[in-house]
DNA sequence: CCAATATTGAGGTACGTGCCTCATGACCTA
DNA sequence: TAGGTCATGAGGCACGTACCTCAATATTGG
């Protein structure tokens, strides 16, 4: 850092030398780097009206004949024009805010949601980006859709919710949307509404991986109870379902128990399971499709069973991740909270573009995870 | 967009009106927004030297005394300010520019890898990140070292390599790091090197996996063989150890076969596995922990007895997916390439930041698949 | 046709950083 | 002490966008 100077000069030097060498070798890097970036300077020019108006027209300001705007839109989608989200960002000195709204109670997959979204609020600052959570009791619509309604679109630029299906939410997501903030909606959609993007995973392969696991782990076949926490849920019914079918087409040797509803408590489901391991002695394997996988592992436990009956359950929190540990679940089927977040953070981004009305985001994979890849 | 001048000015009141509401409710989302950024102007003001002396710093320039430079890098850390990266490519007006050298040949996985990174250039360029990929033959340490000595510090920032332990990488690595360019191991790490992160998966737990998918597979014993690309190989030797540990410490009723050497090639593979299969009859599993599966797959498929042994191979791609489709393979761990090039883009901004020596990345998910949940 | 209004253009400042030039002062050496 | 080098400051322009003001047209209604 000191005394440098002469050295500046070489460096110079040698530069304007390797210049050359990398026009010659490396033609594509040079090509690229040549295309400039399209501008809203370009934007103007090409639709022959001056950079105000091209400002007007994207910032939906009024003050343009709608054939000057129309203009202004053919320039746009000939040039391939896209809005430079950070440096907008940086000129309105405010960052994109997102706001999270997840389920309270006692279910940790939610817990983990929201710590994922803490996790990657201080990150995501240095990309302009403020992310906010707010807990709604379990099940209580009318908190969810006052929370939105709540939501001044100066403040929040995109909300994300996980919900069940409701009118109120519908018209709460309606609403949202008309006041210029985008909603998405995460592990469970809300078909029909106005939501700018779902992120989630697939309910029904995720039932179909877990049947097609249990087949495999009893060729001899065997009965398999299955237990949901509500058959009200659209997921837990979405995962029945895959279940099913694979069990009835592949494997025809093992007899289903069940549906038993547990209702995602742990004290209840630790009854139910109790319950039938004492009643059917033979039973080879459990399917937890629902939560409360505490009561799960407990009842395993003290029945003195575990490990000698094949169990799936769903989400690697710290029931199941105990449950793994010791033996008494075999295979914990994973929603990726965290990489679920990651991707709803980018959709927001994407949202904020406002290019197009709907947004492709990576597909959020099944995590299947044994005692041996538990990360 | 027309006409809403009356729309306007009622927008401003209702704001005006709602601007309270949300102090009222939401104090932290008004508290954060309140505090502002940190930038080059509060650095210098608190290490009361100007601002061409902080950026003669923060840019490594010379002709700042060591007591000014500490001074600055102090209040730097007091205030916890870091580099707008958005509005230094900005100002620059140049793209971050990652190159990833990716082996070359018949392997389909490196094939992802490279389609993986170009799916994401054009996503990446509004980030303004410019992505490319130098194919280099496989095993070609000479052209992999080559490639690297003839990267430019100022048309690229960052390099992504898959590699073997080699001497001259080692030393290519070196060189590259002492002119500027920060380089990241893919899939296969390089220790000893500087390279300044290592993105892939857990490969011991891998093999751990298959071991404890297989014997599940399995109550009733048998013997499963094993076939490795070849004994050289960092990764698969690590995953044939996870592989011998659970088997060994869970499965004692399974007997291990080989592992045998395919060398990764089709035919060699297929050979190998219809020699295998006719030679044990009462095989009852397969565990290919390298590549060549296309060569498994069509041997399995010959022998008429695919779907009468457990087999698991590696990495998602089209052989495996048939394997898969037609009941040939039961499950297949994916190292999840997307994922990995992913990582890897969000690294390459990480380091490009430069505030640490190393860098945090979200751990790479070995990906489980079976014919049921296959994206 | 005139006045009122709507539309458009020109240009400035700001955001946070990079990079450049020029001027000033401190220090060292002959 | 003069001449030189070195350290530092001051300030400007650029990047791409947002948002503002003011002036200059264009259009419309009466």
């Amino acid at each position: 850092m000191r005394g440098n100077g002469a050295l500046d000069l070489l460096g110079r030097s040698a530069n304007c030398a390797t210049e050359q060498e990398e026009t010659a070798a490396g033609d594509s890097v040079s090509d690229e780097a040549a295309r400039r970036r399209v501008t809203v300077h370009d934007v103007a020019r090409a639709a022959g009206v001056s950079l105000a108006t091209v400002d007007r027209v994207l910032n939906g300001r009024p003050g343009v004949r709608s054939a000057t705007a129309e203009k202004v839109e053919e320039a746009i989608k000939t040039l391939g024009f896209s809005r430079d989200l950070n440096a907008s960002l940086m000129a309105r000195s405010r960052d994109l805010s997102v706001v999270f709204f997840i389920p309270d109670g006692s279910n940790e997959f939610m817990d983990a949601l929201a710590e994922a979204v803490s996790r990657r609020a201080g990150p995501a600052l240095s990309d302009r980006m403020h992310l906010s959570t707010q807990r709604i009791r379990a099940l209580d619509t009318g908190a969810l859709a006052a929370g939105l309604d709540a939501l001044d679109p100066r403040s929040c630029d995109c909300a994300v919710i996980v919900t069940s299906e409701e009118p109120d939410i519908l018209a709460a997501v309606e609403a949202a949307t008309r006041r210029g903030i985008a909603v998405m909606t995460l592990v469970s959609d809300l078909p029909g509404s106005n939501r700018r993007h779902f992120i989630g995973i697939d309910n029904v392969a995720a039932g179909r991986t877990a049947a097609s696991l249990l087949g495999r782990f009893l060729p001899q076949g065997g009965t398999v109870a299955v237990i949901a926490g509500s058959l009200h849920l659209r997921d837990h019914l979405e995962r029945l379902e895959g279940f099913r079918q694979i069990l009835s087409a592949d494997f025809s040797t093992i007899d289903l128990l069940g549906p038993f509803e547990g209702h995602d408590e742990r004290q209840e489901t630790e009854a139910l399971v109790a319950n039938l391991l004492a009643e059917n002695p033979k039973l080879s394997g459990i399917y937890n499709l629902g939560a409360g996988n505490a009561g799960l592992v407990s009842a395993l436990k003290i029945s003195g069973r575990a490990g000698n009956l094949r169990v799936i359950a769903h989400e690697l929190t710290a029931p199941t991740r105990e449950g793994l540990r010791n033996g008494a679940v075999d295979v914990v089927l994973d929603q990726n909270p965290d990489g679920e977040i990651r991707e709803a953070i980018a959709a927001a981004r994407a949202l904020a573009l406002g290019t197009s009305r709907t947004v492709a985001t990576d597909p959020i994979e099944i995590g299947i995870f044994l005692r041996d890849n538990l990360r």
